[in-house]
DNA sequence: GTGCAACGCTT
DNA sequence: AAGCGT
DNA sequence: GCAC
């Protein structure tokens, strides 16, 4: 047999086309299976397929039927002992449990029972549109009532459906507040500020709204607060359950001021939240399935349970009420039948001795019960109920019983269904085998032709190939030589046909609400494929150029011997390598070794990269965290070679031009003499960088060497001591500077004369963001737009401190920049990994900053480790941003975004004739390296834009660019009830734009980019091509120019207006400022025009 | 001591 | 209510 | 973190 096996192994007894070839099959095989095959036969006569049934019987007997019996038994006898541990042992967990939490709680209790009468709260009236006098009447007619109760915490004006509802709990933004500034000794409140639905303050309604962010910021006589939005809510007792900071007092007269800790609950909200813990805490406890496990106290009034069966349920929503339910009346079966069953043995609620009871329930279930009873200190008391089924205990062993005899049953049946099938697959083709070998001996070859069946028994089937082809061959030999025709022997298998490797994209995405998010499964493989195609994976045979800077020769030598070791060359120019390798952080340093000019700019990895390469043998993937990203720089580089100054070619200069001609065209006139700075701008701007100074260029450097002359050789003369260093003197400001913390009145290029310094400090800006310190974040981007437009290198710290925007801090920053070349705060974050890789998650889009330190948290390191644990988890928006995350990582050129906007128009063009569409964002601002493309579209009439974006996005997703709507919002029509709201100082809630931010697919090269698409009706399209041409930084600064004025050259502007992209607006009226070009704005602000270039703060 | 832009969608 | 994105 |  075994020479049979191993010579069916080789691959076949027949050519390719079917003929014989003689001589192959080997006669001593054939001779070997066919005595095999009859001589056994005849001397045993036990049918083989009794012998295998046979062997199936003492299989079932001896092993599955004994393990299932004792399995079984074994289980039955230890129950009983194990169940009193059991019991005894969950009864303790739970009084551990109840010990921990019952002095707090009962004590919160005790101060909650003092006659609190919520109902009579409830009953007064709801009010609509009060005035000031009716509102403040009303909330002292509150104020009585609740004067005695520091347990309700807050109370206010909740905005349901556009009306005002007075309610209790702070569940909303909208309410009165208590302004304490005035006199911090007051005991009442004097003076409210009411917050209503249009975010104003009222008449009458005053003077400081104390908002905390910080806790740790406010007085000791702080009353009122708000969520991370407006100050909306009046508060009486504690602060709200997730805020954090809140409420110290309450506001209401006669209710004494108490020092509450800040962020600590209090009252009903407190008991809440402990309560919840509790019950968390014994739901936490682990116990046999469907355990009941309560706490009631001495008045049955059940505390906490297990599950979902409620306990005292103190409400602090609108309405503020409470409910308890008590153990023997209204709680659940098993919990009640417990309670009774105590009550009755132990005539009350007090339990003498713990009880251990067997009992059976409504349900027909037997309940093992345990009772214990707790203490409080004083004299309440509490009791614990565990309830255990007889089912969960003895049902999974009876379970696992049932489930062995079941799978015994099977194995039995199985044996037997083997046997059957031996029988049918071996026993028969044998004796068919014989059958025809007794026929061949007797010259009947006509058993040839049904011998195409074959056996699956590969020993079988051999027998059968090697049996045919002798009878073959005695055929020929026997007839007249002539060849048989003769199938291919299955011997040789058909070859398994790779599977399609895009066989995963068909079916992966689902359409959710007419978007499409991709599957978890198919993102992970996805990413596997995209973001590691690495095209060599090790070091060998790569060229890297390792940059000197920053580095010690030892070091600088021993990374080349170990890159070189490993198979890497290492280079001497930046040009001829597969990456570069640096020490270096700063994009602006770095490109002082590479030319970003070249049509070739490799990678620009850090040291880490090439220790892993090095280290592992194998090279992570080129991605950050461990590249350096050269875009600012490469920009500046594709600048340099040709710009071409971006007013000219967007089409929408519009919205900045003369008021006089009338309705607005795409046109690509230039920019209408009304608008001469623009003009200005554009001009010089093909001068130069420097095109906006005043003072030329060429006086600053004068003025740089001549101060570096006289300061530096002094300095270097006096052996460099620090007192002489420039960057220590007291330098001026440049007198052409506009030294304001408006970034309006200032003027902000590209190009500029800091950038090694500024792109420093937006690394801490960055992080800062990150890390959740906004306001921090905002400083250091205050600091770097001054920087920005600053127009010269800053020499020295004293000379930057004099900076409206540049602090103590930054002014020391600056110095060490200064001094040394880099800010080690910098420094640290570039190379920090948890900044690296939560920035990393944070630039997926739906990731913030919450989310990438919650990940990072977590201990993930890379979205492949999100996705893994994350996975189900997911938001749709999320799940969207990882899909297209490879795509929306690369950059958009000019071109690019040009490109987009072209097939925008002629989409538009399908729809209606006549819409302008204006290329916004930083593409407006003239960046060469943007991130999205964002384009504000109108169309003359304003009817043409009412519907537009559902159109616009159907037509796009029709035509196959849009399959992904990460956003969608159609805003609010301009109606009736719309200006009706206005006029009466409601929030003005119409015509805002509507706007979706799509996943676009260039056609070009297939890459999805995120195009913003924002429609605009006509009378707002000025104020949406502003606020949609940034930068964020301008935008707020704008905002803030018109909250608070200023001066700019030598106009004053008073403030009091509110910009938003939707429109401009008096704070005082409500009243919209009609304005129909971008210039109508700046004017109005008594601002000077500011060129879109000059708008990158 | 207090403000820091303002808005709206998704979860 | 919080998080996020513009 | 900075300015008013
Ligand atoms: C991010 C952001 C943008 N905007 C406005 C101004 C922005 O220029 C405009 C578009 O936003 P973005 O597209 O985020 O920014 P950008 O176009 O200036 O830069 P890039 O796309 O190259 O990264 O929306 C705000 O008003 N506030 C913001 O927080
Ligand atoms: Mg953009």
């Amino acid at each position: 047999m075994a020479d049979v096996e191993s010579q069916a192994e080789s691959p076949a007894y027949f050519d390719r086309d079917g003929t014989l070839k003689p001589g192959r099959a080997t006669s001593g095989n054939v001779k070997t299976s066919k005595s095999d095959g009859t001589s056994s036969g005849r001397l045993l006569l036990i049918p083989l397929n009794f012998l295998l049934l046979a062997i199936s019987i003492v299989a079932a007997s001896t092993i599955v039927v004994p393990l299932a019996a004792i399995t079984y038994s074994a289980s039955y006898q230890s129950v009983n002992e194990i169940l009193i541990v059991l019991r005894n042992n969950y009864a303790i967990q739970v009084e551990d449990v109840v010990n921990k939490h019952i002095n707090d709680l009962q004590a919160m209790f005790s101060n909650m029972n003092q006659n609190l009468d919520i109902q009579n709260v409830l009953k007064l009236p709801t009010v609509n549109n009060l005035n000031l006098t009716e509102q403040t009447r009303l909330m002292f007619a509150y104020s009585s009532i609740l004067k005695p109760h520091s347990s309700i915490f807050s109370g206010g004006w909740l905005d349901s459906a556009g009306k005002h509802t007075l309610f209790i709990g702070n569940i909303n933004r909208t309410g009165l507040y208590c302004n304490y500034y005035i006199n911090p000794e007051a005991t009442a409140c004097e003076h409210f500020i009411v917050t209503s639905l249009n975010l104003e303050k009222q008449e009458g309604a005053i003077i400081h709204q104390p908002r905390y962010e910080n806790p740790m910021r406010a007085p000791a006589t702080f009353v009122g607060g708000r969520w991370d939005g407006d100050p909306m809510f009046l508060n009486l007792g504690g602060p709200q359950p997730s805020a954090l900071y809140g409420i110290r007092w309450s506001q209401w007269p006669g209710v004494p001021l108490t020092e509450e800790g800040v962020g600590e609950p209090t009252g009903a909200h407190s008991i809440t939240q402990n309560l919840m813990e509790f019950s968390a805490e014994l739901k936490h406890l682990v116990t046999m399935a469907n355990t009941v496990i309560a706490i009631w106290n001495q008045n049955g009034v059940i505390i906490a349970t297990n599950g979902d069966h409620p306990g005292v349920l103190y409400n602090t929503g609108p309405g503020g009420s409470y409910t308890t339910v008590k153990a023997d009346e209204n709680a659940n079966e098993y919990i009640k039948l417990g309670a009774q069953e105590a009550r009755k043995i132990n005539g009350g609620w007090d339990l003498a001795t713990p009880l251990s009871l067997d009992r059976k329930a409504a349900d027909g279930e037997k309940l093992f019960l345990e009772l214990r009873s707790i203490k409080a200190d004083g004299a309440s008391f509490w009791t614990a109920l565990i309830a255990i089924p007889e089912r969960s205990l003895l049902g999974t062993m009876r379970e696992s019983a049932k489930k062995v005899t079941i799978i015994s049953t099977v194995l039995a049946i199985a044996m037997l269904a083997l046997a059957a099938a031996t029988s049918v697959l071996v026993t028969r083709p044998m004796r068919n085998l014989t059958q025809s070998m007794q026929q061949a001996t007797q010259m009947d070859f006509s058993s040839l032709k049904d011998m195409k069946t074959k056996s699956i028994i590969k020993e079988v089937n051999i027998m059968q190939e090697v049996f045919g082809t002798m009878l073959a061959r005695f055929a020929s030999a026997i007839k007249d030589n002539r060849k048989l025709a003769s199938r291919r022997s299955s011997v040789s298998r058909p070859g398994t046909t790779g599977r399609t490797p895009h066989a995963h994209t068909v079916g992966h995405i689902n359409s959710i609400e007419g978007r499409h998010v991709a599957d978890v499964k198919f993102l992970k493989s996805f990413l596997a494929i995209v973001l590691h195609m690495s095209p060599k994976p090790s070091l060998v045979g790569k060229h890297i150029y390792i940059i000197n800077a920053k580095l010690v020769p030892e070091t600088l030598k021993k990374l080349s011997k170990a890159a070189e070791s490993k198979g890497a060359r290492i280079v001497s120019r930046a040009k001829d390598a597969d990456v570069v390798v640096t020490k270096l952080t700063s994009a602006a340093r770095i490109s002082k070794y590479i030319d970003l000019k070249s049509a070739m700019i490799p990678p620009v990895a850090k040291l880490g990269w090439l220790e892993q390469c090095v280290e592992k043998e194998e090279c992570p993937a080129l991605v950050p965290p461990l590249t350096v990203d050269l875009t600012p720089c490469i920009e500046e580089a594709a600048k340099d070679a040709n710009y071409i100054p971006p007013a000219t070619e967007t089409g929408c200069k519009r919205a900045y031009s003369d008021t006089e001609t009338g309705p607005i065209i795409i046109s690509s006139r230039s920019p209408s003499p009304a608008s001469p700075a623009s003009k200005r701008q554009h001009i010089s701007s093909t001068t130069g960088p420097k095109n906006w100074i005043s003072s030329d260029s060429e006086v600053h450097s004068d003025l740089h060497s001549d101060e570096l002359s006289d300061g530096a050789s002094e300095s270097s003369n006096s052996e460099g001591s620090d007192g002489d260093a420039e960057y220590e003197r007291n330098i001026a400001l440049d007198p052409t500077y506009n030294n304001v913390a408006y970034e309006v009145v200032r003027k902000h290029p590209l190009d500029h004369h800091n950038k090694e310094l500024v792109e420093q400090l937006s690394l801490i800006e960055k992080q800062r963001e990150i890390d959740g310190e906004a306001r921090s974040a905002l400083s250091y981007r205050r600091a770097i737009s001054a920087l920005i437009s600053y127009p010269r290198k800053i020499r020295s710290w004293r000379e930057a401190k004099k900076i409206k925007g540049v602090g103590d801090k930054i002014a020391r920053m600056i110095r060490e920049y200064l001094k040394t070349g880099t800010i080690q705060a910098a420094e640290t974050v570039a190379n920090s990994s948890r900044f690296l890789i939560t920035s990393h998650f944070a630039s997926i889009y739906g990731v913030g900053p919450t989310t990438a330190r919650d990940w990072y948290g977590k201990g993930y390191r890379s979205l492949e480790d999100v996705l893994d644990a994350e996975g189900d988890t997911l938001s749709n928006v999320v799940k969207m941003g990882i899909e297209l995350f490879p795509d929306f990582q690369q950059k958009m050129t000019r071109k690019d975004v040009e490109e987009i906007v072209e097939v925008l128009k002629e989409v538009l063009r399908g729809i209606a004739e006549g819409f302008v569409i204006c290329p916004v964002g930083g593409y407006r601002r003239g960046k060469e390296i943007n991130g999205d493309c964002d384009v504000v579209i109108t169309h003359p009439e304003e009817a043409k834009t009412k519907n537009l974006l559902r159109q616009l996005v159907d037509a796009l997703k029709a035509q196959g660019y849009v399959k992904h709507v990460l956003w969608y919002g159609e805003g609010h029509e301009k109606d009736q009830v719309s200006e009706l709201r206005l006029q009466s100082g409601k929030k003005n809630s119409f015509d805002h734009l509507s706007k979706a931010f799509t996943g676009f697919r260039q056609p070009s090269t297939g890459i999805n980019r995120q195009v913003d698409l924002i429609i605009s009706p006509q009378s707002l399209y000025a104020c949406a091509v502003l606020g949609w041409t940034g930068s964020k930084q301008f935008e707020r600064g704008l905002r803030n120019w018109c909250k608070y004025g200023g001066v700019a050259a030598g106009h004053t502007f008073k403030g009091g207006y509110h910009f938003a992209s939707h429109g401009l607006f008096d704070r005082r009226t409500n009243k919209r400022v009609h304005v129909e070009t971008e210039e109508d704005i700046f004017k109005f602000l008594k601002l000077e025009w500011a060129d879109p270039t000059l708008r990158n703060a």
